[in-house]
DNA sequence: TAAATATATGAATATCTGTTCATATATTTA
DNA sequence: TAAATATATGAACAGATATTCATATATTTA
């Protein structure tokens, strides 16, 4: 691995740091095993409605998560297996402490 | 996966946060390869010696980073395999973008 | 169409975070 | 021992960030 330039860096920095809140670990947490929608999401994290739409577009801004819409609901779900494995190995390293 | 209770999740948090700024995503960089004191890494991700050594503090209350003394100085080398592996699946991700 | 439900968003605020600056400590060298 | 070098650290400050509150938009239901 050689060194990173400037930009990679900085975007490296930009990925980890969306992992970097429990609000939105929360979130990914419970959205590793099915889509659900805001509310849904709301209740299961224990977090306001506008928390937790604040914080779904910033993962959905940095791709993180994906959505579809359903009538008045929209489920969100994780954007590809990237995610989960990042999550994953975070879940390993506490857990080996 | 089950879900995580509120320490792990918080515990998951900050060790993301940790790799959620540039200066530490360098730091932790530059380490992949070889040890280094603190005015080299200073000098490699060109940062103050101060700076430096306030994100070593934080790298090190993590156990991200591990330090031996050398005379006047002090060498840091990663702790572990983790680090390492966290880092390059989130230098993966960006990277297929 | 009016009310209810689901979601998004801008502004305000409080908290957190990274850098800088000054300085302290420890070690080496002249 | 005095000066130089290497590192750490506390305080201050500026900038970033997460939540709340109020409200807007869109959809569904009565």
């Amino acid at each position: 691995m050689k060194l990173l330039d400037e930009d990679t860096t900085i975007d490296m920095a930009e990925l980890f740091k969306i992992f970097g809140d429990s609000t939105r670990i929360k979130i990914i947490n419970i959205l590793l095993d099915k889509e659900l929608c805001v509310c849904e999401i709301a209740d299961l994290v224990s977090a306001t409605q506008s928390a937790v739409s604040h914080q779904l577009r910033i993962l959905k801004q940095a791709k993180l998560v994906k959505y579809r819409k359903e009538g008045a609901c929209i489920y969100y779900s994780l954007s590809d297996d990237h995610v989960r494995k990042i999550f994953e190995l975070g879940c390993e390293h506490i857990n080996e402490k």
